[in-house]
RNA sequence: GUGGGUGUAGCUCAGCAGGUAGAGCGCCGGGUUGUGGUCCCGGAUGUCGCGGGUUCAAGUCCCGUCACUCACCCCA
């Protein structure tokens, strides 16, 4: 046991049949940006480290401690993608993207990787879809991600889920505020760690779990309260649309992000069935990252959504998802002659975009037809040596049992009209 | 990175005054010589996570280690 290879630390994999419950996750997660007019981009798992220093932020812990980096052949220093945005600006800028028309709507699904101690919901390659509108300051863009990522939710059948929003100020507010909040917090009674945390990133002070933090925040004061009116006034509107779309959310004035980029607009959807990782998507605003990366002056919007924990949500609510590519027919073969013919036919229903599959090996018929019930197929069809010569078989219907004689040569035209 | 819990068959778990392993489900076969899902009968599979220690004897006690898990932290 102590030789057996086995995959490496915190990872996630999926194999049948909960690989299946990926798929369609992953899938519900993508669709409702594919229908808001989202084009796919796919980048590459790595990177130049820079990038995510730059981008993410030295400060941040995903960068100062969480990141997969080292150095390629060459010596430059390369990094596993810990999260997709700053990716996603870098290739924009590259490709020139935001030169023509404006908003940048783009979408994009994969691995991501941080070096996090694994636990229920937190693995070390993990998987995101997300999107990112680059390029428009409308209010309405925000509330139409935000839109997005509840639609995605809301389609796989999840109920537990909540939103939590917030605005975090920009860069004409935010400042002042963070010197307000520091003069606050510097009059606490904090341990060590809590005030270097103070005076790195003192919003995410407001943030901590702990009881006797907590009780000491209660009146820190608030982002919320201390926006300018351009920030107050995108709020609003935000707000105002998610009204009209009927969307629920609750409003979060301490909840933070642990990214540097981050400006106004900023929210998390989490759930309750998942324990402490409860985060199952989270996005916002960042207007500032296009020109930290070497872009022009544009603003941006997006969401990252976990597909991992989706699943592990969509478990907890006990959801049953719809199976995927259902097997139509089921073909038992009875002897090498009528098997040869199993295989010619199989071949053939494929073609016609029909899924089917056949028993394979020196089954007898009882276990062959256990195999056919196991594999959900809607039809069976036993073709034995006597039946070869009239070029028939037994069709039968697995869930109602009926059974009748039918031509192999017409089965396809068959199949399909039984199924409608 | 810090602390707590767990680790026995493919899965869920039982076994503990220390005496070299069991159940249910699943899987395979038979009852039904060409028919699944119910029922009945039978069968296979474990270096009891790994390494070391105590003991005549360790799945059971001790130590270490790895993995999983929960919380802190952080986030998807």
């Amino acid at each position: 046991m102590s030789s057996q290879l086995q995959a490496p630390k915190g990872v996630a994999e999926y194999v049948p049949p909960e690989s299946e419950a990926f798929l369609t996750v992953r899938e519900a997660l993508c669709e409702p940006a594919r229908n808001a007019g989202y084009k796919y981009v796919e980048l590459p798992i790595f990177e130049d480290t820079a990038l995510f220093v730059r981008g993410v932020g030295e400060s941040t812990d995903v960068v100062s401690k969480e990141m997969y980096t080292f150095d390629d052949r060459g010596g430059r220093s390369i990094t596993l993608r810990p999260e997709g945005t700053a990716g996603v600006i870098r290739s924009t800028i590259e490709h020139s993207l935001d030169r023509g028309q404006l908003p940048v709507k783009l979408w994009y699904a994969g691995p991501f990787f941080r070096a996090e101690r694994p636990q229920r919901g937190r693995y070390r390659q993990f998987f995101s879809v997300g999107i990112e509108a680059i390029g428009g300051d409308d209010p309405a863009l925000d509330a139409e991600v935000i839109a997005i990522a509840n639609e995605g939710f809301r389609s796989l059948g999840l109920r537990n889920f909540r939103l939590e929003l917030t605005s975090l100020g920009d860069s004409n507010c935010r400042p002042a505020y963070r010197i307000r909040l520091q003069e606050f917090l510097s009059r606490l009674d904090l341990d060590p760690e809590t005030r270097d945390r103070a005076a790195l990133n003192p919003l995410r002070v407001l943030d901590d779990k702990r009881q006797s933090v907590i009780d000491q925040v209660v009146d820190a004061p608030l982002m919320l309260d201390h926006l300018c009116s351009a920030c107050s006034h995108h709020f609003a509107e935000v707000r105002s649309y998610l009204e009209v779309l009927g969307i629920e959310y609750s409003l979060a004035p301490r909840l933070v992000r642990g990214l540097d980029y981050y400006t106004r607009t900023t929210f998390e959807f989490t759930h309750a069935g998942l324990g402490a990782q409860s985060a199952i998507g989270g996005g916002g605003r960042y207007d500032g990252l296009m020109t930290t990366l070497g872009g022009q002056d544009l603003s941006g919007i997006g969401f990252g959504l976990g597909v991992d924990r989706t699943l592990l949500a969509v478990q907890s609510e006990g959801i049953v998802l719809p199976p995927r590519n259902p097997l139509a027919i089921f073909i038992v073969a009875l002897g090498s002659e009528a098997k040869k013919r199993a295989v010619l036919l199989a071949g053939e229903i494929r073609t016609a975009g029909i899924a089917v599959d056949l028993s394979y090996g020196d089954r007898g018929l009882k276990g062959a037809m256990k195999a056919a019930d196991r594999s959900g197929a809607h039809f069976s069809i036993v073709i034995g040596e006597r039946d070869l010569e009239k070029d028939t078989g037994e069709l039968k219907n697995m869930q109602s049992g009926v059974q009748e004689t039918i031509s192999l040569a017409t089965l396809i035209a068959t199949i399909k009209a039984r199924l409608l």
